[in-house]
RNA sequence: GGUCGCGUAGCUCAGCUGGAUAGAGCAUCUGCCUUCUAAGCAGACGGUCACAGGUUCGAAUCCUGUCGCGAUCACCA
């Protein structure tokens, strides 16, 4: 029970006799800095069924909480404020028993016996993986990992576009123009090698739409009726008709693909359960059409196309079957969704990592699917994310303005070992040691940049002026977790004697009640699907820990129990980083 | 044009289900390294929370409208 909940009982018994109707909650709030005292209980919303100035409501229920309630010291009221001190004791024994034994302290030891599945990156096999992909792989996996701290079982997924006309054109030009070249002759990650051949395509088509231009044609039909394209488009008929020799270049190709972005998710430290690939799951979801027909949830056009209408839930008609018959990207959908819970019958619902452009599409496929009548569709959420823009506007692959995601990671760690370097630290380590320190300080700097702000705004991103490593930042927390190391590592064995008295000072104070919070803020963020959540939960504590402990000595405090409350907070708030830094996907050194 | 999202300090962003005088970082200025890591700490400066109405004890937060930016309105995925 917490003291809240206390506190709350003693209120409702104590005050029944002056309520006329029903109870209500009682409302609570962390009293603000500038005022004295530690909770703050809100009396206007008590107004409405107890008729009393506010003041002098204030002040009966403070005196009699007083009386009551062994951790309320005393109170004071500010207008409709009650604000109550609460004893030390109160969170001194807090933390001794709660935080600071546990060091998975916040995390929901729970498993729901539903799980979740999430799915994120989903990439195109054609191109090497970006920032956008980078958005959407840290999202996803952070907001895997704080689901499964919130005791939720979690599957990550993806599903892999790996098939239609952008496979063609690559494979095509490099069956052109590549001369046999594999990653292993040239050196090069398998989607880069691949991402070339899919530019060069692009290029060999715009000279062919030029030449058509020239002999006279129209634009449209230079575009239609080149030959290069229209050679992709065989290529593709062949691939659907399983021409043996095609279906051997896609394999080939697509691997190459799948290990250089298997690289690329090593880098960024995300991982998955499974993989779904659409070349599997295109011919899905059509049986479920059928049926859904027989229920009318469909209805079929004298085309024999097939459609949903929405209309009556203020969208659109939508077509889920081609009238030749073939799958849409909706049926495909549909398919995938249910084969999923198919393959695990324990999924409770799905998160779907997918940028905002796709807001409507899964608006709708999540409304079919429940007009279909599954359970778990009530669980379903499109965790949509805004677009990263560059200073210059949008990312274009076809333009070259792409920020390659393994590039990127490479720049942010020579960074950070410039920085480093100037600052003068990690002397004495070996050259694969500092390696390792300078990649996890600009993979942190990199990661928090992009998890603390919110996944609905679109963030700019500007590589020139990159990203910054002091405030509000990752290396920020990354170094008081470095500093809170060292300490420890200097700090002679120390334990902590339970119920030990001891005057708090107020920011130690507040640093406890700031690790109060993290059980909460981990439920919210589980519950909102926000990284950010936890991010700026961190700062606010990194922030904390220092305000007070740069200018008061840890090591030399006076008395040994000064100095074991000390060293054991300090300890406290390194594993909080660590863990909530794990949530975030972002390690965290023990120097830097 | 319809629908959805966003608009908070010069810049980048917090602000939980409405609560007290609006919160950080960057940038600019002032102090602090002989003591556990100065990627730090303390302070100054900086705001009509896009605009206008409404709801109420109380609005950055909820509702309506206007403006600005973006996305989307395919038998593409």
């Amino acid at each position: 029970m917490t003291l809240q909940d206390i506190l709350s009982n003693h209120i409702k018994n104590g005050f029944r006799h002056l309520y006329k109707s029903e109870l209500s909650d009682i409302e609570f709030q962390a009293t603000r800095k500038d005022f004295e005292g530690d909770i703050t209980v809100v009396i206007f919303p008590m107004l409405r069924q107890v008729k009393m100035n506010p003041v002098q409501l204030g002040e009966s229920i403070g005196q009699y909480l007083v009386e009551q309630v062994v951790e309320v010291e005393s109170f004071n009221v500010v207008k409709g404020f009650l604000n109550l001190v609460i004893s030390d004791g109160y969170y001194l024994s807090f933390f001794l028993n709660d935080v600071s034994p546990n060091d998975l302290f916040g995390f929901n030891p729970k498993v729901d016996e539903k799980a979740v599945m999430v799915e994120y990156s989903s990439p195109n096999t054609n191109k090497p993986l970006h920032l956008g992909h980078i958005r959407n792989n840290l999202l996803g996996y952070s907001v895997a990992e704080i689901l499964k701290a919130s005791g939720k079982k979690v599957y990550k997924t993806q599903i892999i576009n790996d098939r239609g006309i952008h496979i063609c054109k690559s494979m095509l030009a490099w069956q052109r123009y590549g001369n046999g070249e594999t990653p292993e002759s040239t050196g090069l990650k398998g989607d880069k090698l691949v991402g070339n051949y899919y530019v060069k395509f692009d290029q060999e088509y715009k000279t062919q739409i030029k030449e058509l231009m020239a002999q006279g044609k129209s634009e449209e039909e230079a575009k239609k009726g080149a030959p290069i394209l229209i050679e992709a488009q065989n290529m593709l008929l062949a691939w659907e008709a399983g021409d043996d020799d095609v279906v051997a270049l896609w394999k080939k190709m697509n691997s190459w693909v799948y290990e250089g972005f298997e690289a690329t998710y090593k880098n960024l430290g995300v991982d998955f359960d499974s993989y779904y690939y659409e070349s599997d799951t295109y011919l899905l979801g059509k049986e479920f059409i059928a049926e859904g027909l027989k229920k009318g949830v469909f209805y079929k056009k004298d085309d024999g196309s097939v459609w949903c209408d929405l209309t009556p839930d203020g969208l659109d008609e939508k077509i889920v079957l081609r009238a030749d018959g073939t799958a849409v990207y909706m049926t495909q959908d549909i398919g995938t969704a249910i084969q999923r819970i198919k393959d695990h019958p324990d999924i409770g619902g799905m998160v779907y990592t997918v940028g905002n452009e796709q807001d409507y599409h899964f608006k709708v496929l999540f409304l079919i699917l429940k007009k279909l009548g599954f359970d778990w569709a009530d669980n379903l959420f499109h965790l949509s994310y805004g677009m990263v823009d560059l200073p210059s506007g949008k990312m274009k692959s076809r333009e070259g303005t792409v920020v390659d995601a393994d590039d990127l990671i490479i720049e942010m760690a020579e960074t950070a070992k410039e920085i480093s370097q100037d600052l003068g630290k990690l002397e004495g380590y070996t050259e694969n040691e500092k390696k390792e320190i300078y990649k996890i300080i600009g993979l942190g700097a990199l990661k928090y940049f992009i998890l603390k702000v919110d996944p609905k705004k679109r963030i700019l991103f500007d590589p020139k002026e990159s990203v910054d490593f002091q405030g509000n930042t990752g290396p920020f927390i990354q170094y008081t977790y470095a500093r809170i190391q060292a300490i420890l590592r200097k700090a002679e064995a120390f334990n902590i004697s339970g119920g030990e008295q001891k005057t708090l000072h107020a920011k130690e104070k507040e640093l406890i009640k700031q690790l109060q919070i993290y059980p909460e803020i981990i439920q919210n963020a589980a519950q909102q699907h926000s990284p950010a959540l936890i991010a700026n939960y961190t700062y606010d504590l990194v922030k904390e820990f220092n305000s007070f402990y740069q200018n008061v000595s840890i090591l030399g405090a006076e008395t040994t129990e000064e100095k074991e409350f000390r060293v054991a907070l300090s300890r406290s708030v390194g594993t909080t980083i660590k863990t909530a830094f794990g949530l975030l996907g972002i390690e965290v050194p023990d120097r830097m």
